[in-house]
DNA sequence: TACATATTCAATTGAACTATTGATTAACCA
DNA sequence: TGGTTAATCAATAGTTCAATTGAATATGTA
């Protein structure tokens, strides 16, 4: 009988993929990108790196498939190559949460801990949403925004926030949301709504969760903006 | 307002995870792990590389918190730390069938292709189960079957299969199952059945896919090991 | 207590990876 | 056609990583 031993190439393959997630720079990148697709540069600046330096990190992440690219213009535009990315990190982030204490650390300092501002569940804002009770605000950067979004959401990226405060309906509890639970662009956006006047809360999720979830749901409600092909 | 530019760290904790998951080697040694609690010195003699090359990367592994060790004699015996782990690299298998080219291949060649023996899926089999219509057999070493195995399955090692098939009940069509899609003890159990007069199938899936969905159901059915603590 | 076994530690080697720099290609615009 | 911008390529130096070897540390056994 021929000794069933599993090939080691089926190792060193998906460690394609361990190595593309070895990097810091590498899973920010993935992270941006499931905003939305976006340029080498507007990377680069995003990140602090310089663009001969986002490029290679980005061919690396191309020849471990996880991203794909399309040019349009002088532009090279970069994007996630599936949804299971989002699953990936998905799962990434859970085990390190889970897991890793500095991470619990960091969480609690810069999210959790800042003066109780306890974020409100995906489930928590589908249901007050339904009754009209609440205004679902996007503060990511409008690029973001007009990559897709949350049904129903408007968009006030987080630095025009303070004068654009009119435009939200007033006496009516506002739910800001950004790039998800380790996006700091939220929080400070509720300090800045509660200190005027706002009743303001923040979806611990972000868009890429919702993107996960929601491909999970059987009716999936009308998608704001264009899914990310 | 403060720049909420979100610290370079969380990126750097992550990546520890992905550092782990980007050696052959310690995918590998994850594999092996979630079948069961096991010994430095069983590891490095089923990979086959030297016990103090096994040792670092199961540190390495440690340090990322992916596995946990204790002590029992003189052996010291590792195994996952969570069942997010298996999450994980439900995941990584996820992606890396989706997209690279390379393991669709290697899965074709080696499984799927060989001679029309399509696989039945879980739900298949507890169907099948629930009406006493199938043996469940374990073709995993017998360590493994000890450390956790699907409910009802009984234990025969592959290598030990063609001189026990008597103990399989005649006439009853029987589903082996090993380490997951990738294991090939199965594959070549169903030959040797096949052979031998008996009808048989494949499970697809192996006991980490079993205990990663068994711990999403409600309705838990009877697990026939411990779980992994 | 002495010995054998299982595991880890420490040091070394060569290979692989990261970020930087400057040069090069490709696409658009005047 | 020449200039400008975006992106990639190529070469480099510093760093990190993997596997090997041999020594050191426990832990149980004769």
């Amino acid at each position: 009988m021929t000794e069933p031993r599993l090939n080691a190439s089926f190792f060193s393959q998906f460690a394609r993929i361990g190595k593309a997630l070895s990097s810091p720079v590498r899973l920010e990148l993935i992270y941006l990108l499931l905003q939305g697709e976006s340029s080498v540069d507007c990377l680069a600046a995003e990140i602090g790196i310089s663009m001969a330096n986002a490029s290679q990190h980005l061919q690396h992440l191309k020849s471990a498939r996880l991203v794909e690219a399309r040019k349009e213009g002088h532009h090279v535009l970069y994007r996630p190559s599936s949804p299971a990315v989002a699953d990936l990190l998905g799962s990434l982030q859970r085990l390190g949460e889970d897991r890793l204490l500095e991470v619990q650390d960091l969480v609690a300092r810069f999210i959790t801990g800042r003066d109780g501002l306890e974020p409100i569940s995906m489930e928590e804002l589908l249901r007050r949403a339904a009754r009209d009770e609440v205004t679902v605000l996007d503060v990511r950067p409008e690029e973001e925004y007009e990559a897709g979004h949350l049904p129903q959401a408007i968009s006030i990226p987080l630095d025009q926030l303070l004068e654009r405060l009119h435009e939200l309906p007033a006496g009516i509890e506002v739910v800001a949301y950004c790039r998800g639970p380790y996006c700091l662009l939220s929080v400070s956006a509720m300090e800045v709504l509660r200190q005027n006047g706002f009743k303001a809360f923040r979806l611990e999720e972000g868009y890429p969760e919702w993107m996960v979830r929601n491909l999970r749901l059987e009716n999936k409600p009308e998608t704001g903006g264009r899914p990310p092909s």
